[in-house]
DNA sequence: CAATCTCCTACTAATTAAGTATGTTATTGA
DNA sequence: TCAATAACATACTTAATTAGTAGGAGATTG
């Protein structure tokens, strides 16, 4: 269990632009050499991010990316939940077992796994961009 | 970011042998056919949780494994500790970055990166098989 | 001594993550 | 108005990790 490269991708890429001026967008060449990061790769997660509505762009000559929301308002979770695949944190290998076993909601595992959701969930959501920024860079 | 089957397999194992007598040693046949679990797969499991000294053994007929120490102490930390190969829930990037930018400890991402495994592990350490017992199954 | 187990090593298969390649569309500034 | 710039989109390749298999050696009990 570790958190991926590419929320780590994301996040100091987020970082990056919320160090960056509040009307001048930040164009991913700029990003991708100021972060050594594989320029097509940021491509993809900015356009997660942007479905997100983490960012905003603007096209063309001079454009870039934005932030859409105050730092305060951008948490790790949100970052996490546009960025990685798969959305849950723990799933039940519910299908691998017969019913006697597992059934649906009843069976108590899933419900372990959904409570440490939910917490992991709360965590994350409380780690917010502009804390990161503040005290971490 | 998420649980894997691994830990999921051997929680659900070690429940089961939580469930089984304290003296009576459940083998990995009997376990495997309960949880509908891969029996090979099981023994590489149960060989890395005896490593971590979370289960006892008994070779040869009748044999089988018990908890080594009491439900109340093994916590989801250790199994997951025991079983998950890489011990670090995140992990910093660092040496995709130059001198410039990330310096070892210095580095504002690795000290958050820190933190938050810290917060996980201590949050996971909170989570007994004794409570998983009692709440869940 | 035979059945039943753990123990050990080395594969293979499947899945996911990471990174590349190629091209299209929109916007700005000269 | 056109050329440069940068987002947008899709498809593909490679690398890494996880899950699962296979076969046999070494103990122990009935």
């Amino acid at each position: 269990m570790y958190i991926s490269t590419k929320t780590g991708y994301a996040l100091r890429a987020l970082v990056e632009l919320a160090l960056a001026g509040e009307n001048e967008p930040l164009s991913l060449t700029e990003l991708a050499q100021r972060q050594q990061l594989p320029f097509k790769y940021l491509e993809q997660l900015f356009r997660k991010l942007k479905k997100a509505e983490l960012v905003l762009s603007r096209k063309g000559s001079r454009g870039g990316y934005l932030l859409a929301r105050k730092k305060a308002e951008i948490s790790m979770q949100d970052i996490m939940n546009a960025v990685e695949d798969s959305q849950q944190y723990s799933y039940c290998s519910i299908d691998k077992f017969d019913d006697d076993y597992c059934q649906g909601s009843g069976c108590g595992f899933r419900s372990l796994w959904d409570r440490i959701g939910t917490d992991l969930e709360h965590y994350f959501s409380g780690i917010s961009l502009s804390e990161i920024v503040n005290k971490y860079v």
